[in-house]
DNA sequence: CTGAAAGCGCTTACAG
DNA sequence: CTGAAAGCGCTTACAG
């Protein structure tokens, strides 16, 4: 990579700012002059430094995303989606996998810092001092994939209702031992939010939250499997139905229900959250909430590049800072209605 | 971020170039100045900037990762172990989706150029002109997941024997007629390598070859399920196993297979490819070859960081070009022994 | 339409 | 141990 602007200039036999500005397609350059730059660049197999042209710019068409895990299919698919619209648009994707890990979070928060990154993609929910104190004072433009309650740009779905959903629905296929597989409590939407909904939709429908049927967990499979392992063992035959934060936990939990030689849904109904490509394909499929992973990757970025341009000419015309989209019940085969078996509930 | 280590010098009433040295950590300076130095830059809450550092000491810290598809359990394993490795060791991860598209390959090899990274990791398989164009002029360093046939550094498993050894099972556990779905012959690993094991394995133990059992695909899910359904439909009942060149597409294939209300591995045994996670997922559990992921992350990060400083100052000493990891058969609940039901295959 | 020159924020010989 | 100055490879007012 040895070539640079001055010897592409020196080859055509103009000026560096011209070259430059054949390059930049900005002002208008003489078409006698842009042919001689461009074959000089030809020529030479030049490639112009976007690290140089990012110092004079400052600005580096880079974003910064911090993802928990990118194994999860339900994650990787937004990432996914983050990518694909934020090349279209011109920009690059530096990114960084944490695995549950607050203190790699603030690591790389800085180092997006010192990189100079455009902006900043959350997915991350759990808090500590450090990255509260980084979100409180950063400049850089940052759209966070949680409701954490701090006035922070935002794209997500309503956490707290579509558990309140998920939960509502069992109870109204006549479930009144619901078990839950929750999130993390530290986990502000995921987590909490989720497990909120869930105690939320018992109480207001008349059942009592029992302790013992109640698990938490970090959204993996094995997780769910475990945990759902300690129920049928610890708590076993007392629920009818459960209700996991994530797909993976429910799939997990599936795996482990019929290794116990138990019949889904007809000894235990499952419903699942995500709606990720695994609910398609386990047998019976799972029943889940859907979230909109495309629309979610698209608006996190198409918010994320209005506050870039904001910051970078502010208008008066203040970007939208929070998006909330919809989700969806999609009903499969992993639950029943037993209104039936266990007597006449609705009547 | 308007604060810059002139600012910092001022405040601590030093040159920058003192500055310059606390933050380095590298040529000693006194107790007394290093100390004025950090509180101004406490004070200040000053972050150098990678970017200028990058463009002075012409290194980036900067790894280009192309990805055929994130959403892929198995590739987002290697990505994330790719991730933890190269983080370890102080670089940050630009990533591409590729969807399939040799076209936006290119394009991101030459940003990866544009943006100077240190190297570049290449799992895409698929080549095109363009392609080789670049990988054959690039001074970049880089290491490639796939043979591609063009001497370049390597990490990868022996796609060939590992098809080989994956029909070679099927054959001894009696199977005669063993339909393939296969990869992409575009691609040059995954795709044709395990494909041409397949049908080696054939030949060496007297199989005929039958092209109508045989499909070709893209290793995701979806298209397994597709082109099961067409071997279903068209040649249904004429062979008693198969191979697909992916986890996902194996599983697919089971979807499809148990939606036509046959068994596994009754009626047909199932044999895929990765060792993902939904491996162990489906049930039964899928018989597959694993990769070492892990490994495969750790040592194309270890290899790739040997190029890296190979090339800053060329030594004698010339790093491995070429690791081969060893492949494994895990045997699970979807391959059965049929040498009892269609005769003595094995006296 | 074109070019000379300053400057983006750092590092690093060089000199003391 | 410390600092003044050149320079990394670009872009962009400014002047012509």
């Amino acid at each position: 990579m040895g070539v640079k602007i001055k010897d592409v200039a020196r080859v055509a036999g103009v000026s560096v700012t011209s070259v430059s500005r054949v390059l930049n397609k900005g002002e208008h350059v003489s078409e006698k002059l842009e042919k001689k730059v461009l074959r000089a660049i030809e020529e030479l197999n030049y490639s112009p430094s976007l690290i140089a042209k990012s110092l004079k710019r400052n600005k580096t068409n880079l974003i910064g995303v911090i993802i928990p895990d990118i194994t999860s299919h339900f994650q990787a698919t937004i990432l996914s989606s983050i990518e694909e619209t934020a090349g279209k648009k011109g920009y690059n994707l530096l990114v960084s996998n944490i695995v549950e890990d607050t203190e790699k979070v603030v690591k790389y928060l800085n180092v997006f810092q010192d990189m100079r990154v455009d902006g900043i993609v959350l997915m991350h929910a759990k808090m500590n001092d450090d990255i509260r104190h980084f979100l409180t004072k950063t400049q850089i433009p940052l759209v966070v994939h949680a409701d954490l309650g701090m006035n922070l740009p935002t794209v997500i779905i309503d956490d707290y209702k579509a558990g309140y959903d998920a939960t509502s629905y069992l109870i109204q296929e006549g479930h009144q031992r619901i078990a839950m597989i929750a999130g993390d409590m530290r986990d502000l939407s995921a987590g909490r939010k989720r497990y909120e909904g869930y105690l939320a939709a018992c109480k207001d429908h008349g059942l009592t939250v029992d302790e013992s049927i109640i698990r938490f967990g970090d959204y993996k499979l094995a997780t769910g499997y475990k945990l759902m392992n300690e129920l049928l063992t610890e708590a076993g035959g007392s629920f009818t139905s459960v209700f996991a934060a994530s797909d993976d936990m429910a799939v997990g939990a599936m795996n482990c229900i019929q290794d116990h030689q138990l019949h889904i849904p007809g000894d235990i109904s499952v419903m699942g959250f995500d709606g990720s490509q695994i609910a398609d394909v386990v047998r019976p499929r799972l029943t889940t909430i859907k979230q909109p992973v495309d629309q979610i990757g698209q608006m996190t970025i198409d918010l994320l590049l209005n506050l870039i341009e904001q910051s970078a000419a502010p208008s008066s015309l203040q970007p939208m800072r929070k998006v909330i989209l919809a989700h969806e019940l999609i009903a499969k085969g992993s639950c029943r209605n037993i209104s039936g078996k266990i007597g006449p509930l609705i009547q």
